[in-house]
DNA sequence: ACCGGCATGTATAACGTTGTAAAACTTGAG
DNA sequence: CTCAAGTTTTACAACGTTATACATGCCGGT
């Protein structure tokens, strides 16, 4: 049987409110009364009951993190770091993932199936403005990644467009002149929209041609999407000398179609990822990607919920996160030259 | 605001009990008066109060899922599948990562949140029988993986044994004669017993040498401590023809290094992994890997927990998932011999 | 007509906690 | 000694839900 106040005020023969009290270090109590009523406490082992103190408090100390898929590492290491951050603040994370798809991501936004939250964490892929601009729920909601509305709602990302554009600078530092864009997806949204616009950006800066031409869209985001781009590309003829990937595992699945079609990275070749995956540094090529401080995404986020929670909520902002490229072998060197080295 | 029963109630003209009982799914309703209940819920947009249910009920609709790191993508889809297969059940998941750890994983097993979930699932790593042993807690506990007690719990898992004598088979059938096994983890515990144990019977079975000087211990099971591992062994002037991780990751990490030390797989050394995990399949040379079957781990932990929450609970039981060996590039061909193919 | 039985709806009391307001104590000044 | 002012403790009412027990309405069979 479980124990509740109202046993341990039997037992220290006191009232529920005073227990109450002593539990929550409420400030006039007597020092001993609350020695009083903590041995009371620890002899009959009370633990209070977290359902009747948030029904009367009207908050769960739950939180929800809705992203996209877990099998990508990016996302798993970002919800840990999610956890971690919750953890410190006392709250809880509940885990959801909407697969991209525009209902389920509409579905999470709109509160989920049961009133259990207090904030939402959602990394939208497919959800437009429109979706959220008539948001009913009153639970905050943080938005996390590439995608970027124009709403009143805290965003937390890295300068996407400035990524793109430094991954791109190194290529064409490196004397790539062709440079294919991996990653924009297919569908009426877009959301690869910042990182295709900062290649465009800097391909343009350096004078050189941004041609739509090397852009492959897909239908996914994971490796099997990545092969199948960059097979689509070699086989209408092009042979661009540089690739920027959407993210790491389309950029590792690019790299697996060059192996096979006996094309070398980054010789002939050079590739550049997105996320900076653990994975991207133990192949036989390591990985050359745009590294985001997932530990402050993660981090920003949990603490941007709360905030807006305890109605320390400032005007909706856009918060940034840093980021930097980290240079390996899949861009070692310039076009047709040796390169050496490990990670 | 928030809507609750009264409001609705109010709203359609009855008791609040009615609307509890149309939301409740309860048998005695007529379709008329469901009908009209069921307008008003949706005209105020009305969500059950979670907390005020569980205050009530005893119950939260939520379980526990504790795994020892979301990085390893292994684990992050296990929690997808086990998160999908709650859902089904109108239940929903927690998700807390242990580090493989035994603090934290002791500390979870103890239920420090044992008032907001119904039922938890612990994949422990280094956890010992005797943790377990004096648990206190009366939440229902389900073990996942490959730690193997002798404990009244319910436990999920493939036969590893079979499943590593299976990976050893296949090298040898492919000639391979000196098999290392990289990941038996340092320490008190032993996490890779069963597999080791496989690896072990399989090489005697076949009347070749299980040496131990083979066996190379780990402090983590990331890419990084199998390239650890893989090192440790190469330095050590010993060289296998066959390496067995004791999971892809750490294969990965064990193929970067023979890669960097110029050494071919599989021509020199075959390399096969554990847990079939997505990165397996791209890499320059695609890895060879036991598959357990992950969707179902999950759907068969959740409906355990949950069985035993509706004490339909039978003895505890081990209950057995079923797995394959995949071939992949990576053990394609006998030693020294051409390989050729792709996955 | 009446009554037992069943299907349907309702009023009320919990569940365990905390906020509010008021009661019961202290304390110190006059 | 008394009383005001402050400190400590208490009683009680929520929070939103479901279980219980009861009230109603309806049916068919006597």
């Amino acid at each position: 049987m479980r124990v509740s106040l109202k046993d341990v005020a039997a037992h220290a023969g006191v009232s529920i409110k005073t227990v109450s009290n002593v539990v929550n270090n409420y400030q006039h109590v007597t020092p001993a009364m609350r020695e009083r009523v903590q041995r009371s406490i620890d002899a009959l082992g009370y633990r209070p009951n977290l359902a009747a103190r948030h029904l009367r408090k009207g908050r769960t100390g739950i939180i929800a993190l809705a992203l996209p898929e877990l099998g990508n590492p990016y996302f798993a290491e970002l919800a840990a770091s999610v956890i971690d951050a919750a953890s410190r603040h006392d709250y809880i994370v509940l885990l959801d993932h909407t697969g991209g798809s525009r209902e389920q991501e509409l579905l999470v936004s709109q509160g989920f199936r049961a009133r259990v939250i207090d904030g939402l964490i959602l990394s939208p892929i497919e959800l437009e403005a429109e979706d959220l601009r008539d948001r009913s729920e009153d639970v905050p909601l943080v938005l996390l990644g590439e995608r970027d509305y124009d709403l009143p709602y805290d965003h937390i990302a890295i300068d996407n467009v400035a990524a793109a554009r430094a991954a791109v600078r190194h290529l064409i530092a490196l004397g790539r002149r062709e440079v294919a864009f991996i990653g924009a997806r297919r569908g009426r949204s877009e959301p690869a929209q910042l990182r295709v616009r900062g290649w465009r950006e800097e391909l343009t800066a350096a004078g050189l041609a941004a041609d739509e031409g090397l852009v492959a869209a897909t239908d996914g985001w994971g490796h099997a999407d990545g092969a199948l781009a960059m097979n689509h590309i070699l086989d209408s003829g092009r042979r661009p000398d540089a690739v920027f990937a959407y993210n790491d595992p389309m950029a590792i699945g690019a790299m697996r179609v060059l192996h096979e079609r006996g094309l070398r990275v980054p010789e002939d070749i050079a590739v550049v990822g997105f996320d900076d995956v653990i994975e991207g540094r133990f192949g036989a090529v390591t990985l050359t990607s745009v590294s985001p401080d997932k530990a402050a995404i993660g981090r920003l986020a949990v603490e941007s919920v709360l905030a807006r929670l305890n109605d320390r909520a400032p005007e909706p902002r856009r918060i940034r996160a840093d980021h930097q490229l980290v240079e390996r072998e899949s861009t070692l060197g310039r076009p047709a030259g040796s390169a050496r080295g490990t990670h």
